[in-house]
DNA sequence: GCAAAAGTGTTGTGTCTACACCCATGT
DNA sequence: ACATGGGTGTAGACACAACACTTTTGC
């Protein structure tokens, strides 16, 4: 009765999301080595003995990024379909990470980013992570402060806008923007202003998320407790 | 450079969710070796060769149960604390699984449904997985169609309530209830009612889920895009 | 008639979108 | 002055919780 496990190789991945130049963006890395070499490929790797997968993903992350500069990181999902690997059987957990848009990390020579929306051909499944990672930046931008994982630590509203319309993919005015997130106590006035720029204009006041970590502001999308407000 | 990528062991795992006895409860065995000999688990177990990982809890999962009385499967998480078994290297992905009320599946000597408010003390780590399952489906209770899985095909509305208030795990009321589902597209009348109660009473409607396929119905908390109503 | 259970009508509240309007700066 | 971008005021739509009230049954 004592069973003699099979192992599988497990990898831990990440699509590293970014806003620049308004458009949402991932970190991909182009594969010198069969299979699917030459493809474009998620950071990531082997997880090393005894390692947690958290722990692994920021390792490997290191040698594309300063991992400090990635403001929020959650697991996503573990890919297992048997075929997602030609040569060998093999597990990947992936991450989603998120990185501010006010940096601006050196990558190496074999590494780029790649707009989300206009992906190139990817190395295994790792297209269809990209996707889930994206949908849920998405959703989580709806019911969560996780727009300060990336924002800068100040912003005006305008830049603020110009990311969930990035990251979200539709129009977003400012005005209502800044009025849902002061209403749920997610975004504060820092109380300084920010200079006119070269064309004049009313200066605008600079903001900040409340909190840096990640935090659910919208609990309960409907079938509210009782006496827990309209 | 051709790196030996070392090998876990992996298992599958599921915290399997129904409503008995107006009670959110678990499907947990106990187990008869070491380590944890004696303590409550979760069904599950090792992945077979070149299985994927769904295919493998549902597996282990007809040792428990008949997997057809599963109306629901979703991956949670992939745990991976290297002590979180102390005597090998050992990753496990979890799954939540959903069984409608109105079937009371046979399981073996060793297996029983325990209320998830009230565990033992679990094996592993599975304790943190059977509440990381729970709140999954209080918060897919909220913004999509899920109550499908824990209900029978037909349903008058206070029976629905008792389910809601039971994984919800606070009061919901049969008025507000109908209302919100069916005005989402969630829930439609069959057209038919079940006679009255010993008691009397006015005879109620039979209502069924439209789809029996998770679906979200909520899906903008909040920034909904241009032009999709208020 | 009366108790019991189901279901509808209605009111009030909070939150959102949309849009008009006012504010502060550069040229 | 006036263009430019920032910000506020306000109205209307909607979804929700709460609760009163009506309907339909058994006894």
């Amino acid at each position: 009765m004592t069973e003699q496990p099979s192992r599988a190789t497990h990898v831990s991945l990440a699509a590293v999301l970014q806003v620049r130049q308004g458009r949402l963006q991932t970190l991909l890395w182009r594969r010198a080595q069969d299979p699917y070499r030459g493809d474009w490929a998620l950071p990531g790797g082997y997880l090393a003995e005894r390692e947690a997968l958290e722990a692994s993903i920021r390792r490997h992350l290191t040698q594309k990024v300063d991992v400090g500069e990635v403001a929020h990181l959650e697991q996503l999902t573990t890919m297992s379909e048997p075929s997602r690997h030609p040569d060998e059987w093999q597990l990947a957990t992936a991450y989603v990470g998120l990185v501010a848009s006010d940096v601006d990390p050196t990558v190496p020579a074999d590494t780029g980013w790649h707009p989300v929306d206009q992906l190139p051909s990817l190395a295994f499944d790792h297209g269809e992570i990209v996707l889930v990672a994206r949908d849920r930046l998405r959703a989580k931008l709806s019911y969560t402060n996780i727009g300060f994982a990336l924002a800068p630590i100040e912003f005006t509203v305008s830049e603020l806008r110009e990311l969930y319309v990035a990251a979200l993919g539709h129009e977003v005015t400012a005005t209502n923007l800044q009025r849902v997130l002061v209403r749920r106590g997610v975004l504060e006035p820092t109380g300084t202003r920010r200079e006119s720029g070269p064309v004049g204009g009313r200066p605008p006041a600079l903001f900040r998320f409340c909190r840096q970590e990640l935090e659910v502001t919208d609990q309960f999308a409907v079938l509210r407790p009782p006496g827990s407000g309209a």
